[in-house]
Formats: structure tokens, C-alpha cells, sequence
RNA sequence: GCGGCCGUAGCUCAGGUGGUUAGAGCGUCUGGUUGUGGCCCAGAAGGUCGGGGGUUCAAGUCCCCUCGGUCGCCCCA
């Protein structure tokens, strides 16, 4: 999709799967997930509500709240702020025309709606809101890049002080701790500002002009464009190019000296290790100052960036708002599950029912006593189609419940109602026989909170077994 | 936008140099138990061999195109 593409167009696109052409598509193409797309399921969605409750955990205590925005935005927003010459922008940008012309775009990135939400509605400072949001790009998929991945993040808005910086990066590494993970590398770097940083990129380009004929080919003629691209370049002929560039560290001003001497300081207090990376150059264009990123030493994969950010202390206002000085990141929720599925860590069980119920008389009975557990709380499957009893306990015991509930037409007659202990809470797969017991219906929710209750025991006392095979 | 590799059942994969009705394991369903899961056994369902074209008496197999997946480059979470 390009900013050239017009409404019209939506009606001359051939329908994938549509008959009578012989183009490859004439039989009818399956439909899926768009390219770069894709479905979690169940139980590794799991993982998902884990991680998303963990990081709304950890951030809430340090005092941010929730914003939601929405996931498309008035284009000029990214274009100011992420920057016009920027690959993402310029190129990976869902862009599009809505019904009544208006350019849009899906967002690439977290932080502009943040900022400009907090433009829009001015709330006080100091701002710090919190996101778990979708991010689109329109870019080759690989491992670890999707054409729609998540970010979990952080903005605080309105303090210049380091101590936000240190606050923010410290919520991103307790966040890696968290799941488990313990290769992690954080790399820091300043970006200097608005004072600074002009001298340094003019000494860089001008050092760059003076060698740009040993730069690899692909920065040779662009790297005017954005020098500061150039020191991230992997090549070895940028790398040697590079090596002997001229320093931001030598032309930072007093304030942006000290600021990074602040945050320094305040990992090394704080016990969080880092690597001085002067070669970090963060995607977007609005970062100021102090930023990092963090890399899984454990991804073998192209993509092994799991969370980044930074200060942007002249974002606001770029886009409309008064000077303001901010400060956050952003963690990639599919990046950060890959780099746990590496490590082996953050392994988090589906959701299985805690009693199954089997019904031999129909159903209505499994309705009115899944309802009533329900109600007290558990978790609670039942079987539907009247199947037969193997067959229902062959679903009770799939479904991971550590309860059967049964009852049929001899429960039925006498008010009560089985139970069956199809796991022990603290289980192995042990090959005892299990036990089972009857209780009465009035009795039945109690008894089986009773048994999940004490999950770390036997689920059924041995002296109330009904005599099993 | 560019390049490498790969498309056979829901999943993981077998199917030398083309040769009858395309197989296995796992999963699913049913039965072995007039009301008892797991382990075991038996059976069943499930496939336009990604799609189209070509070569051939004959194509899952060879050729071309195409679609899809995957990994990498650029760039990025």
C-alpha cells in the first residue's frame, strides 16, 4: 500500500480466489492470515494474558495507568515525529486514505500516540502511561519481524529529571527478570540535544565526506542522508570507517554531560549492569539523550533486539505541543516470547478447568451443576451430546481437570452426585487407582471446594473410596 | 524492494533412477467395560500430493509459471 493508492483501486484488486483466471489463482486460494500475520491460540495465549498481567503489575506500582489510543492516527503524526527520511515512515508505513479521504496511517510504533494524546488532552504532569498495543509495518517478515507485532511500554511525560530515565529503564530490566530471563544485555548510549548534537553530526558527516569511499556500498551514497545510521552499519568497511569517527561523548554540553553521568551512576547504584555502546543509534529520529536497548544474548535470530527506548525531549513539541521533556520503551512481546522459549523460561500452563462434569442423563444436569460451581468461582468444563461415559471421562481427563463430577440416572434418583478424582493437584502421573466418593447435590459445591482446597494432600480421603477396580 | 530454502492427512514426516486403489506416527472419533479417564488392543474418519500449465502410454516424482511458508539482506520490537 502507498500514499498513491487511491479508494478506487480497492474495486480493480483481483479477488484472491476468484474463478476464471489463469493466474495461479483460479482454484480457490485458502483464506489465511495476512503475510506477516498471526493467530495465537490457546494454550499459548496463555503466555500472552501472563505477560501482559506481569508488565501491568510491575508498571502500575511504579505509579503509571493504563492509556489506550487508537491504532490509527492522522499520518502526519509519524511522519513529524519518527521522521520523514526514516525507513519505517518512508517506506514500512500501512498508510491509506479513509472513505472520506483523510490520511491515516497504522501506527509503526508506540510513542507517538502517547505524545500525542498527552498533546490533545494536556493532562498533568508528571504524565506516565502505559500501553500493550499491536504495531504495524509493512517490511518482509523474518523471525522475530512481523508485519504486525505487539510492544508493552512505558511514556513519562513532563520530567526532565534522570531519575525518570533510570526509573523507566529500571522497569524494563525488572520486566526481563520477571520471566526468567538472565541473558540480557543492556546497551546505553546519549544522543545528546537539541545544543549538541548539530555540531556532532556536522563533525560526523564531514569525517564521513572525507572517507566515504571506503563505506560498504550501501552507505557509500546515502550516507549524508542520515550520518548517524552509519555508525550502527555492521559492514566492516563502515565498521573500520567508524572506529575512528569523531566522538559525541568529546561535544556533549554541560547539561547533556551531567544528565549521563546521572544515569550512570544511578545503574551502577542500583546494581544494573550495562554496556557503553556509542554506536547505539536508536530507529527514530526524536530520541534525545539518554538511550538503551536491550539484547537477548540468547535469539541466534537476525532480530535479537527484545526492548528499547529513550528520552525525546523535543517530541511534544514537534508535534504541536509546548517543550516538553519525556522519557520511556518499548519490549516486543513476540521478540521477548522468543527469547523465553531460548532461555527456557516463562512457561505458563493453559487454563484448565478444575472440574469436569459427566452427565449421563442428557445434559440438563451438567448445565445446573457447571452453573452452580461456576458461580462458586471454579473453573468448571462439561461434556455436551450425551456422549457415552468412557467418552466423557476420556474428555475429562484430555481437559486437564483435576475433578470429575458424575451423574447419571442412579445420581439422578438419589440427589447426589459422584466425584471422581481424575489427577492428584500435586500430580504426577501416578498409576494409582483413583478414588471416589458420593456426595449429596446440597453438599456438592462445598465437598469440592473442599477437595481443590486442599491440593497439596490427597484429593480424596482413601477411607471414603468407593471401592475401585 | 532483493536473495536462499521448503510446500504430501489437523500436526510431524516417509514416499531410490516417473509405474496399480498415496503411507506411518501422533492427534480425533468409535468399540474392547449393561456407568468409569489415563496404559494397552481393534477399527473408522480424515488427502484437489499448494495451484495452473507442459513433457510422457503413465507425474506426488521431471520442466515452467504462480501462490503460500520460512530464513536472510535493508531496516527495526
Amino acid at each position: 500500500m502507498t500514499a498513491s493508492t487511491e479508494a478506487e483501486d480497492l474495486g480493480q484488486v483481483p479477488e484472491p480466489g476468484s474463478a476464471g483466471s489463469a493466474d495461479g489463482l483460479s482454484s480457490a486460494t485458502p483464506i489465511q492470515a495476512p503475510l506477516g500475520t498471526k493467530d495465537v491460540l490457546w494454550p499459548e495465549s496463555a503466555r500472552w494474558e501472563a505477560l501482559i498481567a506481569l508488565f501491568r503489575s510491575i508498571v502500575t506500582r511504579a505509579g503509571f495507568g493504563l492509556l489506550v489510543s487508537p491504532a490509527f492516527e492522522d499520518v502526519r503524526l509519524f511522519r513529524r515525529g519518527i521522521g520523514d527520511e526514516n525507513e519505517v515512515v518512508g517506506k514500512e508505513m500501512y498508510e491509506f486514505a479513509d472513505r472520506s479521504g483523510r490520511r491515516l496511517a497504522l501506527r509503526p510504533e508506540g510513542t507517538a500516540s502517547v505524545v500525542r494524546a498527552y498533546v490533545q488532552h494536556r493532562p498533568p504532569t508528571p504524565w506516565k502511561a502505559w500501553y500493550a498495543t499491536q504495531a504495524f509495518r509493512y517490511e518482509r517478515p523474518q523471525a522475530g519481524r512481523y508485519r504486525q507485532h505487539h510492544q508493552l511500554g512505558v511514556e513519562a511525560v513532563g520530567v526532565a529529571d534522570p531519575e525518570m530515565d533510570l526509573e523507566v529503564i529500571e522497569l524494563a530490566h525488572q520486566l526481563y527478570r520477571s520471566v526468567g530471563l538472565s541473558r540480557v544485555t543492556l546497551r546505553l548510549n546519549t544522543m545528546g540535544c537539541s545544543l549538541c548534537r548539530p555540531a556532532f553530526i556536522e563533525a560526523l558527516l564531514a569525517y564521513l565526506s572525507s572517507r566515504s569511499g571506503q563505506l560498504c556500498g550501501a552507505h557509500a551514497d546515502t550516507f549524508a542522508a542520515n550520518p548517524l545510521r552509519v555508525l550502527d552499519c555492521k559492514k566492516d568497511e563502515c565498521r573500520a570507517v567508524t572506529s575512528e569517527a569523531p566522538r559525541l561523548a568529546g561535544l556533549l554540553c554541560d547539561e547533556c554531560s551531567a544528565h549521563f553521568a546521572s544515569v550512570r551512576d544511578g545503574l551502577d547504584a542500583l546494581g544494573i549492569e550495562y554496556l557503553l555502546d556509542e554506536r547505539l543509534v536508536r530507529g527514530f529520529d526524536y530520541y534525545t539523550r539518554t538511550t538503551f536497548e536491550f539484547q537477548a544474548e540468547s535469539l541466534t535470530s537476525a532480530q535479537s533486539a527484545i526492548g528499547g527506548g529513550g528520552r525525546y525531549d523535543g517530541l511534544v513539541e514537534a508535534i504541536g505541543g509546548p517543550p516538553t521533556p519525556a522519557v520511556g520503551f518499548g519490549v516486543g512481546i513476540e521478540r521477548l516470547l522468543l527469547a523465553c522459549d531460548a532461555e527456557g523460561c516463562f512457561e505458563v500452563p493453559g487454563p484448565a478447568p478444575q472440574v469436569f462434569v459427566v452427565d449421563l442423563t442428557g445434559g440438563k444436569l451438567a448445565r445446573d451443576i457447571a452453573r452452580e460451581l461456576r458461580r462458586e468461582g471454579l473453573r468448571v468444563s462439561r461434556s455436551y451430546e450425551n456422549r457415552s461415559m468412557r467418552s466423557q471421562l476420556r474428555q475429562a481427563d484430555r481437559s486437564g481437570a483435576t475433578l470429575a463430577v458424575i451423574v447419571g440416572p442412579e445420581e439422578a434418583a438419589g440427589s447426589s452426585a459422584t466425584l471422581r478424582e481424575l489427577r492428584q493437584p500435586s500430580h504426577q502421573p501416578s498409576r494409582q487407582p483413583s478414588r471416589q466418593e458420593s456426595v449429596s447435590r446440597s453438599e456438592l459445591a462445598d465437598r469440592v471446594l473442599e477437595l481443590l482446597g486442599n491440593a497439596t494432600t490427597d484429593v480424596l480421603d482413601v477411607t471414603a473410596g468407593e471401592g475401585m477396580p
